[in-house]
DNA sequence: TTAATTGCAAATGGTTTGCATCCCC
DNA sequence: GGGGATGCAAACCATTTGCAATTAA
């Protein structure tokens, strides 16, 4: 997903360099319309320059993440992956089988959050909805070989 | 909290040897009121029984997990933590200053959840909702340093 | 100029594994 | 007795870091 801003607006407002291993990552990032890991992007990145090192992507990936450019995501186990943090907040489905990513959003669950975290004395700083699914043919197909 | 039932059953229904170290382990995860990481549990157990490896925590840790008898958890970053699977479902507030968890369940949040994953074609499997919460006098006194 | 950024390689931290030994059932 | 369980140490994987060289501002 595209940034909102353009890559050399939203460096100097943030007051980073618009170095050239910078400039390709983050090109890269907002044609992502998925949720890329570290060694993800960096495969992405380097087909357009061979030359940036894995480090690169951790140390750019950290930083963009600390301007609140990007969020970062810990499905499971599975390492660590980003996507633009320039959109409306949303939550995730995860499919079990494949690992793909939907997104949803509920306005109605993110107040009941609030209001019980208030019950309980807490200000909400963050939060993180992750709901692991199957598609509902699978559901069927997996019910077909149970003999149903 | 203690396991529904006690350890020497819980290892014969799942066909698992009652080793020393096992029982020890189990014994421990009993008492635990909170959710232990591997390193804590191991120092946990090894004043017990000093003899018991690391290796042993984690195939133990990972055995009990895949029997359903513990819920293995990653909060944030941090190392993977555990709880006894044997209680109703619930969620996790995570004290963003202390790392201190605290349990809650909202059924009208899963009430919630099954409807729009209907509404999305997806079954659920398992979820996971994760609040990253600041204690409300804390707030005040942020608010306080930052001169108000 | 000069401080930020990078590449490289080594280090880290949490976790897993191969293997020889051990010990429950 | 025999296969599961254990301890040890080495291996692994994702990620971070020290350092010297590079480069944007």
């Amino acid at each position: 997903m595209p940034f909102t801003k353009d890559i050399a607006t939203l460096c100097k407002d943030h007051g980073l360099r618009l170095t050239s291993p910078r400039k390709v990552i983050m090109q890269v990032l907002s044609e992502s319309e998925d949720h890329p890991d570290a060694i993800e992007l960096h495969r992405r990145v380097t087909k357009a320059d061979p030359g940036i090192s894995i480090a690169t992507i951790y140390r750019t990936l950290n930083l963009l993440q600390e301007k609140g450019i990007l969020e970062k995501h810990t499905f499971g186990d599975g390492p660590a992956r980003f996507e633009s943090a320039e959109h409306e907040h949303h939550d995730h489905f995860i499919d079990t089988e494949t690992g793909d990513v939907t997104e949803f959003r509920s306005d109605e669950i993110e107040r009941l959050q609030q209001e019980i975290a208030l019950k309980h004395g807490f200000e909400i700083v963050s939060h993180k909805l992750e709901i692991y699914v199957r598609p509902l043919n699978a559901v069927r197909r997996q019910a077909k070989r149970d003999g149903s």
